[in-house]
DNA sequence: AGCTTTTTTTCGAGCTTCGAAAAAATAATC
DNA sequence: GATTATTTTTTCGAAGCTCGAAAAAAAGCT
């Protein structure tokens, strides 16, 4: 806001924007970019005439588009060869690793169970590295130039998106694995929040009502949040990444995996249903981990008839409505994506959700806020990680000109 | 994000980026402008040069900076003459009207007490007419030509900053007031909230931590809040204003003023304090009106000694940090002001609140959290209303150049 | 084969910013 | 008091960008 506007950001800028339109709308025509863009049809000649150069873009090959009068319009797509990236996505006893081409495609991916939460630092810290080590020797990246690495994490990040603060799927912390990963392979790293990138993902796959504002809550064994205003995502002022899950819906309530007590999480959260189901006193200490069967198992019980594994699910519901309603009350209601394993027993957890929600001052139009249910959270995290990391190149690498004639990026450890 | 930037926008941006340097540094040199933008000297001399020649900018008569070698350098202010704006404020029982130079500073203002909450709807919206008419018609602007009229409200107000949407101090609502005054005198009107605009204030009152985020809480009758995030105003994807007031505090606690319980207005406004020091049932209906002097009885009673008053403060002092820790949970912490009458009383009501928030996980470093006092909201709110009619005229009208030799306003109803 | 329609490129004009040099205005020095 | 040094501000030509209009390209229609 207050730097001005040099006469070189203008190409940097629009160059950007061009890019930006070509990765949103599939394959558009010059003819379509200059209506998306507000710019006239000569820049955006010239502009997609670089670009096609530089190999960033290349002219579609498909004409499907018969049957109209004048010159055909030629479709402008991402070159998939320009570049790559890494998504590396580490959550509770699981470490996932995939290759990207610049058109965000899947080239390779790579699945790991480890013990998260007895591992010690080291070990950790090494199984990541070997498992990027792999997947940059893969021959799937032969001929890419990997540009960027994105690291989704379950927990906090550092504002500069460098360091993972704190994490509940290991007692250890601060480890700075954009620090890490760079040091070892030469290519720039971002650390994020895994449900900061389901937001971003759920962004990308163009929904109409994912645009400005929404929500992504995952129920997993904890909750978490991300969320979008205004078309961009939130992080709040620390990029703690919304710890949504410890908003307190009861003072002095039930006891929380963090140590507090009353949190959204000490009644949503698989332990809180699963410890709640079975009768047990709500300061019973959360269990480490829940496999997700015997989640299912509890919900098909729920579903039987009323009983404590009902109420278990109905408390959640509420818990979250409360929540959620004292949300909006700042915010203002948005459509919300419930992801995860506890997604998939919503109907248990709705109705007393609505009926919380009604009862908040976010919750007027309570009939009229959408929840949708997406159960895989593990694709959402990926495809909200490679979009990261693409739209980086896009804008800081791509969009300068010059500087895409890089010298190829070494892959040697 | 998804519009080009055209050459022309160029130097409009910059020029507004001129205006804004000058607005928020008092009086800078050229050479100080070219360090705040990052624009070359010729660029800023050329661009001070036109706004000078259009009466929007001047420079400084003062020659205070002596003792120094080369060229003096010479200031450039806001041209007080280039325009005017009019501030409304209408709030509980009272209406505020002032006139403001381009400059900022005060040239007239006048105050009408009225009972808004018995007054029918006509007589309302014809004692504002009547108002701003009489300030429109005095001498004092008999030599600017108002280019805005900025109208602050307790309460709603639509997303287009048009229509006061729903108040607590009258019990008329959808009261377009920019389309009344826009027909009525030919000026642009914009309608906020209240609490946005004491926000807004503290941003330009310039004080280190109300830069980039920061929460105005106003503690009056009711509850609200304005929230600045990453150096803007952020109002709901509603504009709703920030119903923090209404955050549920106790699901099914005591009775609020809106007809819902437990939030935390029902702890924590004048209603909720007076009604509790008093004995009275959570469930007692709210007063409609309690004077600033009964507060501040009801306060020395508190600082007296421990009883039924103390009590009341401490639970809304409990309340409040509670759901600032749940908000801090989302948004994470930011420095706090506390504003009006309640602010007075911050003394009794820090201990619980403290308490309360370093229970939460936004409280985490809850000591670290910085907390102020401002206890004239009038003012405040004045401020905010002036500086976002003007920074409107500065990007809006003044920033495009040619547009500027527009034809003075007509001031006939 | 010629005409119409639509997309895309080309080309010169008009702005804008920038860097370098010049001009302006003052303090320091001799 | 004249000269020199220093800092601010303006001037001027060069380079780059976008735009509109016109031309070129590539189809369908008659």
């Amino acid at each position: 806001m207050t730097v001005g506007i040099r006469h070189d950001d203008l190409r940097r800028r629009n160059r950007a924007m061009v890019i930006a339109a070509v990765r949103r709308s599939g394959e558009p025509s010059r003819t379509e970019i200059t209506a998306i863009t507000g710019l006239s049809h000569s820049t955006i000649s010239a502009i997609s005439s670089d670009l096609i150069a530089e190999g960033i873009l290349r002219e579609g090959r498909s004409e499907p588009t018969a049957s109209k009068r004048g010159r055909p319009q030629v479709g402008l797509q991402l070159d998939p060869s320009a570049a790559a990236v890494l998504t590396v996505v580490l959550s509770l006893n699981l470490l996932t690793a995939a290759a990207i081409d610049y058109s965000g495609k899947v080239l390779a991916e790579e699945t790991r169970r480890l013990d998260t939460l007895s591992l010690p630092r080291e070990a950790l810290v090494n199984e990541c590295v070997q498992m990027v080590r792999r997947r940059l020797q893969d021959q799937s990246l032969a001929r890419h130039r990997v540009l960027r690495i994105a690291f989704a994490v379950q927990g906090t990040a550092d504002s500069h998106a460098r360091t993972m603060l704190w994490t509940p799927i290991t007692p250890h912390g601060d480890i700075p694995f954009a620090d890490i990963l760079e040091n070892a392979f030469g290519i720039p790293v971002i650390v994020e929040n895994d449900c900061n990138m389901m937001a971003v993902a759920l962004r990308w796959r163009g929904t109409d009502r994912y645009r400005d504002d929404f929500i992504a809550v995952l129920l997993s064994h904890g909750i978490g949040m991300g969320i979008v205003l205004n078309g961009e995502l939130f992080i709040g002022t620390q990029s703690s990444g919304g710890e949504f899950g410890h908003m307190i819906h009861r003072p002095n309530g039930a006891r929380c995996r963090c140590g507090r007590h009353g949190c959204v999480e000490a009644y949503a959260g698989n332990y809180a249903i699963w410890r709640s189901a079975h009768g047990l006193d709500e300061n019973t200490e959360p269990a480490a981990d829940i496999p997700d069967d015997e989640m299912q198992r509890l919900a098909e019980k729920a579903r039987a008839g009323v009983g404590p594994e009902r109420e278990a699910y109905e408390r959640a519901g509420t818990a979250l409505g409360y929540s959620l309603g004292s949300l909006f009350a700042v915010i203002d209601p948005a459509p919300v994506t419930f992801v995860g394993i506890g997604a998939t027993a919503f109907d248990l957890i709705e109705p007393a959700l609505r009926r919380a929600i009604a009862q908040t001052a976010g919750g007027q139009h309570s009939n009229s806020i959408v929840f949708d249910i997406e159960p895989k959270e593990q694709m959402l995290i990926r495809e909200g990680c490679a979009m990261r990391a693409l739209t980086f190149i896009d804008q800081e690498i791509f969009a300068l000109g010059g500087a895409t004639a890089l010298a190829p990026q070494l892959l040697e450890a």
